[in-house]
DNA sequence: CGGAACTATGAATGCGCATACATTGCCAGG
DNA sequence: CCTGGCAATGTATGCGCATTCATAGTTCCG
């Protein structure tokens, strides 16, 4: 069954609405209203509709629905991966929220690179979304001006920016980092290295910690950048070139960005036989929840995820509905949790 | 802007076809034709006609085209979790292979319960895909019913079946748990224990673990179920929880349904300040990245993810083109990677 | 008991596009 | 010089539904 692909397809007496309606004895308009408010219709009617459903095993083509009422119940969102812990948690929160609320999500991802969102913009808004998530706040021109098109609501999420394409939701990267450095100078901490992913907001926790613990320190901060996706193998070797170089030879602290990568800062300090954070004091980036139980639990900084898609979706959510705000930015903040590594 | 929701939208003289077809001089149809195959359409009147799109802004409403096409170009995909990196690797591989042929990916979570996954089943299928994934092999009734009456290629995907709804794509889950017992025995342990997550495919290869396992050594196999998700945490609780009861007091070897699982069991091991392997082994599922990277390296059953989600889509493809098999199974086995944890 | 106010339904229409078919003009071969 | 054939375009139609507007039947109150 279902083999051939076109062949049954093709002359398969397909059910729609009129198909329904004539074996319960009604016109479609009636099974449309008895689909979507039941109410609106009498009893039997409904009885006898909900019966031809059963028997045909109809299913309503949302498509025409969403040509003919102009409103397709979805919400398409663009991030970066997947794979990414970080984002899974938040684009958990949102999707659900949205499904809660009778939407579906349309998902992709796009990588790192703007060229790659601005097409991905323009193949979602081909499907007519009723609102649109973005990740982050750096777009290209296009695809500003393809949003701005669309007339939809627009949350860019995980990231907070004075002109919003329509309105954003999240925090500031650079006081994260701020945040960080200082928490790392008033546990006495007077060398810091940094390890970061090559991604637009790591490198601007990157920056602002360096040059915020440099002016209350006076002492330089030695990096590590990642290559490729932050995992653990990733940290480990992040840690373990930032131990055999110049910068960290006589311990310190190292600031993380991610929790993933903080754990691999554990692992190859654990590996080297060196004592967290005795030897080398370790801080990561986001609370995931295997920070707490790590060996030792991990210092990081709290970003709630699942408040951050909770709120985006219900924000989009309001503004479909056009009872939202006109607020563009939503600043969540962040926190900072002192565990054993730090 | 974007603001009000409907406002501008209820006015706003839409941009469709027709819109650029005036602009340009010529008809609906030759719009249509101009974007869908260029080399149809004279190249003066190409030319117009990609002037108007711009100067437009002009974005093809897929809706319509999908409606009167009978062709979405969408494929919908169904996985229990997406925050679960066992799964988004597979995602990942499944949806850029789709991308790649020009598809889109409408993707949902639906949990572990069937009940759950034929609402999605039926929400999805109202959007009229191309062709549908699911996760494993057990299904409600009303779902395969449905998915029968769809009448697309279905992929059963991360498990496999001698009665998949259409085909699938996986490995058998109790040759895998037999042969992380046969490789136990053959290491030479003679005691063993199980931690594993409340999911019907890790209960499969618990089940076959320590049938196996019993088989060759005589030894009854301790088991720690896991309440949630699998995580770090639950991990160290499960391991904790073993060496705590009878089951593995004096050390052996203990099988984990996950990498992340694993991860926490080695956690608790070094906290208490056990070595592995030799107090205490560990045996993790799914070969993650992270695997060859933890201390000691974690000894695992390979799962090739991206493979999967790779030829689920590939096979999905090749059935919607009509070009497919008719293959109703595809078991791409795993493998054993024996590192020092065990 | 007569019409206002409902309630329950249906007929007509169009969303924006793809598709089948028709038309026009032009060139080549006989 | 005529015709067959192809290239380039247009006309007509319908995908399956939501949305108006219209129409019968019912109820209610003065």
């Amino acid at each position: 069954m279902t083999a051939g692909g076109q062949d049954n397809r093709d002359k398969a007496q397909r059910v729609t609405m009129a198909t329904v309606g004539r074996i319960a004895g009604v016109s479609q308009v009636t099974v449309s209203r008895a689909l979507s408010d039941p109410s609106k219709v009498a009893p039997g009617t409904l009885r006898r509709i909900r019966a031809a459903v059963d028997a045909t095993g109809f299913v309503p083509n949302a498509l025409a629905g969403a040509l003919a009422s102009r409103r397709s119940h979805l919400v398409s969102a663009l991030v970066p991966s997947i794979a990414n812990l970080t984002y899974a948690a938040m684009i958990h929160a949102f999707g659900s929220s949205l499904r809660d609320a009778g939407y579906q999500m349309l998902l992709s991802e796009t990588g790192a690179s703007p060229e790659a969102e601005e097409h991905a913009v323009r193949l979602h808004l081909s499907r007519r979304p009723d609102a649109m998530m973005l990740t982050g706040v750096t777009h290209s021109a296009g695809a500003r001006r393809a949003l701005i098109g669309a007339d939809i609501p627009v949350v860019e999420l995980w990231d907070i920016s004075e002109s919003p394409v329509d309105f954003c939701v999240g925090f500031s990267h650079a006081e994260a980092g701020r945040a960080a450095a200082e928490f790392a100078v008033a546990q006495g901490y007077r060398r810091a290295a940094v390890i970061y992913a090559d991604d637009e907001r790591a490198r601007r926790r990157k920056a602002a910690f360096a040059s915020r613990f440099a002016a209350l320190t006076g002492a330089e901060v030695a990096d590590s950048p990642l290559h490729g996706a932050a995992s653990l193998g990733a940290g480990r070797a992040g840690l373990s070139a930032l131990l055999d170089g110049p910068g960290l030879g006589g311990g310190g602290v190292v600031f993380c960005s991610s929790d993933v990568a903080a754990q691999g800062a554990l692992a190859e300090a654990q590996a080297r036989g060196l004592s967290v954070p005795r030897d080398v004091a370790v801080i990561g980036f986001g609370d995931q929840d295997f920070a707490v139980d790590t060996v030792p639990p991990l210092t990081t900084v709290r970003v709630d995820r699942e408040r951050l898609g909770r709120l985006a979706a219900q924000q989009l959510l309001a503004r479909i509905e056009g009872t939202g705000t006109t607020e563009t930015k939503y600043d969540l903040g962040f926190e900072l949790i002192a565990r054993a590594s730090a």
